[in-house]
RNA sequence: GGGCGAUUAGCUCAGUCGGUUAGAGCGCUUCUCUGAUAAGGAAGAGGUCCCUGGUUCGAGUCCAGGAUCGCCCA
């Protein structure tokens, strides 16, 4: 049995450039033919489990470096929470329906629009090569996954597509119904005509391009015989009373003409100050000039100039409205509409109220054409207008086609030419309408307007904004319920909670779950003609009403069930024809047909926890035992996505969140801070970096680098420098101690007792128990970041400071030496497991880790891990300081490392000394002096300097800070460090009452001399005796030579344990240095016989000439092996 | 236009509760050490902590406003 704690021989030499590529390639190897992923299951069977949801990609694109980001955060801390004991399944997932999905279908069948799909190819062909496009990088996916060490169940993944997976998305919907929260309603939404579908807000996102538009000031005149005067009251209660004329003008902006027709009313703000002004004579107002125009106060400077004539006080926009919830009402205005024929009555139309009318532009009147605009849409509902699909009508005034071009209804405004046909947004359409505006005298003036507009992304279209009927979850009901789930979800970064998320959800309105589309999981809602509405909650269900059973239940087939109508209510309830409510047979008997959009994917992602199962019960215990998720992890964009998408259904249907930990990801960017793209030829294939670098430098990049929400300035180079930093010192490290144990392989293996640790071992030991213990705190709180980066300094503490400080005693074969640094690294190995799991498992296989894999362990915690000594980790640090300063009062002084000194001089208090005189060797060794002396006062290296310690003194002080700190100046700094060295408090006065200060109100600093040898920190110095006596130069001369022979050694090729016969000649002051520490000489370079002379060297097969403080000295060597035989 | 986040050395990033000399790594220059290391050590150059104002004895840190960038939304 390997206990790691005893010295272990590896079977074979590491090489120390080994390629890690190739390496991690072995070790999947290894994994497949042990099967680790599996038994590091198996072993947590029954623990406790720790949920985790794969949110589903797509596989019908490669995936790409930000996918490689999102994966490896979500195998870091399934991984380590498996080593924390618990039971983590891993559920791949795949994302299958979607417009995505439909377009690149389209590209390939070389077809553009949708009205193709059904006329050219079918419902039934299209949506077979969706299914059979969906999968068709999944084989790439597949290998990238396992490449990159994601531990993840691919061959029972979940697929959206799955007929189990529908029919459990059908269960929830129809729970929903059931529950009231699924619904049908009129919604504006953004439009592309020439797709004709409605877009997603994600996709409206995609296509915000600059434009500008034409943008006009249009006259609406009153509906008014005579005048009329309107009195109203303002909200600090003030009396207004203003009077109207015949001729007075409503004035409106748009940037849209064509939304024109559509008009129904105008909108104003209740608490806006209006004004009633005459048009002035300028050129460009033209015919208007004279005119009085209703419009904001505010405004009139900006739309007709300084100097207009404002006639009267202004009045609030309350005393303009007209209709409002419960119809017209008694006061208010109304002016001549509609503005253009669109078969609606000639007559008044209203003004309304709108919260969102503003001042920053425009006129503060706002055109309303509730097909239109979402915001006309509400307005125009609230004021209960007919034309706005208010409460029980469903009449919404759409005079635009599906088409995007004018219905017959409308006309030019004397209705001598139809408008039928044209194109809302073309050029052409702009221009009649506004000519007809001019010819009319409606027009004030044209202004060019540059705006940011949506396009549709794939087309390049301006979208339209246009009312359309839709099926809605009733989100809005539940926002409360929402919030409070949000509120027991711990999200890493903490912002997104309050902020993104937050905000979102307190502004949350219904889901629109309808798509006129294609693939995707069919709206499981029947209709007959009477507008009867069943939703089907399982596929037993439809094929009990109808008699059908299906074996793909996708469109087109699904479409063609039907089943007579079972109401019995004897009514008929809207029917969408309207006035269609009458009377209907019981039961009704009309056929029942499906209502035929598809549902919105993200319903489908968020319905994973229980569809992934197929469950369709709350109580289902596959669902119940994995519910909610303790961790998920997405990029950040999924706030409104899947993060929404499962919040919205777990807490619809199961009243809670459906997760405890959200992890999210910031954006991968190239190096100068740009968004990685096709189109700018800056993306970096994941593959290049895994085939230069390796999978663990690409993750350790990713864990390491920052936070990771941060986002990444992301190029090769940077992974690079990871493999540098890290992964090949590490690799170095293992690599060491192979050599080292194999060239004392006799004496360790005889050696039953360690025999006793060193301090350094003891201190390596404790350092090791202190970072896997923060790692795993880190790790438990989903920082990765700070967990990394406390492993890195481990390392360096391990290969820059504990292997370089115990150097001899691996070479001595010293076993204590080699069972802790074997501990160490397994310790390491363990921790860095989750992280780097191929380089982590080869340390760990390399040590004879106990078990098949270093996946297979617990995380090093409690007892199996060394006792800490703090006091020891502490003094190392102050011994680590001593050397820093140490080595720069030597490079100051330029004497060489290699030239011993007789003394160093360290400053430190009784405490500090306590410290670090017990590494006192440690420490001479390190800077290559004989002796220490410590020193409690700074006299001799000059004096101190005392400042007040404004941490301690700032807050007891306040103010009156300035005054202590002059106080402190005049003190002498020699008695004041004096005193407190004695434990004397210190008494000072300050503005004339007299205060005491402790050693902790004083900091004191030396005072570094001009000239010494001498480096200080704070209050700490170490100062060099730079007087070199003859045997000290002899010995430093020494270790030239011992140096300059371990090069020729490294020169000749001969490996570390090879012994050597050694001839030196040259100078006789070297040879002198020589011959006084033959021993030394010897031992240090393996030399079983040395010569000093000046004979011919010649007759060793290596010789090399060198200079030695400009002294000759040639050095001759051959093998000692050699030599015998 | 609104919300969220970011801005610290040439580059990539730390910076705790506000505490008085702002750090690390990379890169650069010089030196040094080395029989594990593609490494290590020292010194140097390199900073308007985005800007302006405020709070405070004291601001990279807190507050307000602004700029720029990114994301999300309109």
């Amino acid at each position: 049995m390997a206990d790691p704690s005893h010295p272990l021989i590896p079977e074979q030499q590491l090489a120390p450039d080994r390629a890690l590529p190739e390496l991690e390639r072995e070790v999947l190897a290894r994994w497949r033919q042990r099967d680790v992923f599996a038994k590091s299951l198996k072993r947590r069977e029954g623990a406790p489990r720790w949920v985790f949801y794969e949110g589903p990609p797509t596989a019908n694109g490669p995936p790409g470096a930000h996918h490689v980001l999102s994966r490896v955060f979500k195998d870091i801390y399934p991984r380590f929470q498996t080593m924390r004991g618990h039971y983590v399944e891993r559920k791949g997932g795949w994302d299958c329906h979607g417009l995505p999905v439909e377009i690149s279908v389209e590209q390939k069948l070389g077809i553009t629009s949708k009205g193709q799909i059904e006329s050219e190819v079918g419902i039934e062909r299209f949506n077979r090569e969706c299914r059979e496009s969906v999968f068709a990088y999944v084989e790439e996916w597949n290998r990238l996954t396992e490449r990159i060490g994601f531990w993840i169940d691919l061959d029972h993944a979940y697929r959206t597509m799955d007929e189990g997976y529908i029919e459990s998305v059908w269960w929830a919907l129809s729970e929903l119904y059931r529950k009231g929260l699924l619904f049908e309603d009129h919604k504006v939404v953004p439009y592309c005509y020439r797709c004709q579908t409605a877009l997603s807000s994600h996709e409206v996102a995609l296509g915000y391009r600059e434009i500008t538009d034409r943008s006009i000031y249009v006259r609406l005149p009153l509906n008014l015989k005579g005048e009329r005067t309107l009195s109203g009251t303002r909200p600090d209660g003030s009396k207004v009373e203003v009077t109207f004329e015949e001729g007075d003008e409503l004035l409106i902006w748009t940037t849209t003409p064509w939304t024109l027709p559509g008009n129904l009313a105008v909108a104003v703000g209740p608490q806006i100050e209006y004004v009633r002004a005459r048009v002035p004579d300028k050129p460009r107002l033209g015919s208007a000039a004279g005119r009085v125009v209703i419009l904001a106060a505010e405004r009139v400077a900006a739309v007709l100039g300084e100097g207009a004539e404002v006639l009267g006080a202004s009045f609030p926009g309350s005393v303009l409205i007209s209709a409002g919830e419960g119809g017209v009402r008694g006061g208010g205005v109304f002016y001549r509409g509609p503005i253009f024929p669109n078969g609606t009555r000639a007559g008044g139309a209203p003004v309304i109220a709108g919260d969102f009318v503003s001042t920053a532009d425009g006129t503060g009147l706002v055109h309303i054409a509730p097909a239109f605009g979402a915001e006309d849409f509400e307005a125009a509902r609230a004021a209960d207008l007919p034309g706005s699909g208010a409460s029980g009508r469903h009449d919404v005034l759409c005079p635009v086609r599906l088409d995007g071009t004018f219905d017959k209804r409308v006309s030019s405004i004397d209705g001598s030419r139809r408008y039928e046909g044209m194109k809302v947004r073309d050029e052409a359409t702009t221009q009649a309408l506004i000519d007809d505006l001019a010819a009319h005298d409606r027009l004030l003036y044209e202004l060019p307007y540059a705006h940011s507009y949506p396009h549709c992304w794939r087309c390049d279209t301006p979208l339209i904004y246009l009312a359309k009927v839709s099926w809605y979850v009733r989100t809005s009901a539940k926002r409360q319920e929402l919030l409070a789930a949000n509120e027991t979800v711990a999200w890493h970064p903490e912002h997104v909670k309050e902020g993104r998320f937050g905000e979102w959800l307190r502004g949350n309105v219904d889901w629109a779950l309808s798509r006129e589309r294609y693939w995707g999981t069919p709206l499981p809602i029947w209709r007959c003609e009477r507008g009867h509405v069943k939703v089907i909650g399982s596929f037993a269900e439809l094929e009990a009403l109808s008699g059908t059973a299906l074996e793909d239940h996708h469109r087109p087939y699904v479409d063609e069930v039907t089943f007579p109508c079972d109401d019995e209510s004897g009514r008929a309830p809207l029917a969408l024809a309207p006035g269609a409510e009458v009377g209907c047979p019981v039961p009704c008997g009309a056929t029942m047909r499906r209502v035929p959009d598809v549902i919105d994917v993200w319903f489908d992602s968020g319905a994973m926890p229980f569809a992934q199962h197929h469950a369709r019960s709350a109580k289902d215990p596959a669902f119940a035992e994995r519910f909610p998720a303790d961790f998920i992890c997405e990029a950040l964009d999924q706030t409104r996505g899947w993060f929404y998408s499962l919040l919205a259904i777990s807490t619809l249907l199961f009243e809670r969140a459906p997760y405890r930990n959200v992890l999210c990801l910031g954006l991968i960017l190239d190096q100068e801070g740009q968004k990685m793209s096709k189109s700018r030829g800056n993306t970096v294939e994941p593959w290049e970096v895994i085939e230069r670098y390796g999978a663990d430098a690409f993750r350790w990049y990713l864990f390491t680098a920052k936070a990771p929400w941060e986002g990444y300035r992301f190029s090769i180079e940077a992974i690079g420098e990871q493999v540098r930093l890290f992964l090949r010192p590490l690799w170095n490290t293992l690599s060491f101690y192979a050599l080292y144990a194999r060239a004392n392989a006799a004496r360790l293996s005889s050696a039953s007792a360690i025999g006793e640790r060193s301090d350094l071992d003891r201190w390596i030991l404790s350092r090791s128990a202190a970072v896997a213990e923060e790692v795993c705190a880190r790790l438990e709180s989903y920082d990765a970041t700070s967990a990394g980066r406390a492993l890195a300094q481990l390392l360096d503490d391990i290969s820059n400071w504990y292997i370089r400080r115990s150097r001899r005693r691996f070479w001595d074969g010293e076993p204590a030496a080699f069972a802790t640094l074997r501990s160490v690294l397994v310790i390491f190995a363990q921790c860095l497991a989750p992280f780097c799991p191929f380089i982590a498992d080869e340390l760990y296989e390399r040590l004879g880790g106990e078990l098949e894999s270093v996946h297979l362990c617990d995380f090093p915690a409690g007892d199996a891990l060394p006792e800490r000594d703090r006091e020891l980790e502490r003094a190392m640090e102050l011994v680590r300081s001593a050397v820093r300063l140490g080595l720069a009062a030597r490079a100051g002084a330029k004497v060489k490392i290699r030239q011993p000194l007789a003394e160093a001089l360290i400053v430190a208090d009784p405490q500090e000394r306590g410290a670090i005189e017990p590494h006192g060797e440690l420490l001479c060794e390190e800077l290559n002096v004989k002796r220490l002396r410590f020193l409690t006062g700074a006299q001799e290296l000059g004096g101190y300097v005392v400042k007040p310690n404004y941490r301690t003194l700032g807050p007891r002080f306040g103010r009156s800070m300035p005054a202590v700190a002059q106080a402190l100046a005049k003190l002498d700094p020699e008695q004041v460090a004096a005193a407190l060295r004695a434990g004397e408090r210190l008494a000072i006065s300050v503005a004339g009452e007299a205060h005491e200060l402790g050693a902790e109100d004083i900091l004191l600093t030396l005072q570094a001399p001009e000239g010494f040898a001498v480096e200080r920190e704070g209050a700490r110095a170490v100062a060099l005796d730079l007087h070199i006596d003859e045997t000290l130069r002899a010995e430093g001369r020494c270790r030239e030579i011992v140096r300059a022979v371990q090069n020729a050694r490294r020169n000749a090729g001969l490996a570390v344990e090879e012994r050597i016969e050694l001839r030196l000649a040259g100078a006789s002051e070297l040879l002198a240095a020589a011959d006084a520490c033959s021993e030394y000489l010897s031992g240090e370079t393996l030399a079983l016989a040395l010569q000093l002379d000046g004979d011919a060297v010649e007759r060793f097969e290596h010789q090399e000439q060198v200079r030695i403080e400009g002294l000759e000295l040639s050095i001759a060597l051959r093998r000692a092996e050699a030599a015998r035989s």
